[in-house]
DNA sequence: TAGGCCATCTGGTCCT
DNA sequence: AGGACCAGATGGCCTA
């Protein structure tokens, strides 16, 4: 583990044994806590439609990740942001917190204290941002997006995007061997090699249902952008 | 009620 | 010097 990884597990030793042991398995008790409908890539979940995942929405999230960055770099740092009504009730009983302790901080220079709320509002607005972010990377990775169900945790987050990320690497990794191995003359009536499938298909391999069906849903869900390489798809119906 | 999750404050450290 | 980043502390809300 590195030291990344240490200080996001600082937590109890359960919810860090939890959450770095996250696998497929976990996926499936992810699902469980957080709707039917997610996760159903891999992991056996063979009736998951892809074209449900949101994933379209992934070329976005890095464009406007940096309109936000931009725009956020260009806020006032004025203590305007310390005023309370722009706060929910958890944020606005925090800052009265603030208001609260302030008591024993009116001894302090009257710079120090403005100095002081500054900073506390330009880290506010750099937790926002990062909670944007983590907004955004929940947008496009597969869980249920319903308002009848619970939010991904931060680090549940992060580690289901870890996941599907690999699993995504290791389902284009097939699909190229799948293509080579298409290119050489085969056909996909003959059964697949034990060497195109050396993840564990049953296990990892995100599409269901025939040959010809995997091949089809793989162009459609590998990019808006149709790849040469799948050419002989778009000539069949 | 305990535990999980979160927002916020705060002081320290590093970088530009 | 000022800003970004980080981690610890604290307290509130929610759920099993």
């Amino acid at each position: 583990m590195n030291v990344g990884e240490e200080n996001i597990f600082h937590g109890s030793d359960k919810r860090m044994n939890d959450l770095k042991s996250i696998g497929n398995e976990t996926l499936i008790d992810l699902t469980q806590r957080y709707g039917q409908a997610a996760f159903s890539f891999g992991a056996g979940h063979g009736a998951g439609s892809p074209g449900r995942y949101p994933m379209s929405g992934a070329s976005d999230f890095l464009s406007g990740q940096t309109a936000k960055s931009t725009e956020s770099g260009g806020e006032q740092t004025s203590d305007d942001d310390d005023s309370f009504d722009h706060l929910d009730p958890r944020k606005r009983s925090s800052a009265f917190d603030e208001d609260k302790h302030s008591s024993s901080l009116t001894k302090k220079p009257k710079e120090q204290r403005s100095l002081r709320l500054s900073i506390n509002a330009r880290e506010r607005r750099r937790m926002h941002d990062l909670n944007d972010a983590l907004d955004g990377l929940r947008a496009v990775i597969p869980y249920a997006h319903s308002p009848s169900v619970r939010k991904l945790s931060k680090i549940a987050t992060l580690l289901l995007a870890k996941n599907y990320i690999l699993m995504q690497a290791q389902a284009l990794e097939e699909m190229r061997r799948l293509v080579a191995y298409l290119n050489q003359g085969q056909t996909l009536t003959s059964p697949i090699p034990a060497a195109l499938a050396p993840f564990g298909q049953a296990a990892v391999y995100p599409f269901s249902g025939t040959a010809l069906a995997t091949c089809a849903e793989k162009c459609t869900s590998y990019g808006g952008t149709p790849s040469s390489l799948f050419k002989h798809c778009n000539d069949k119906p």
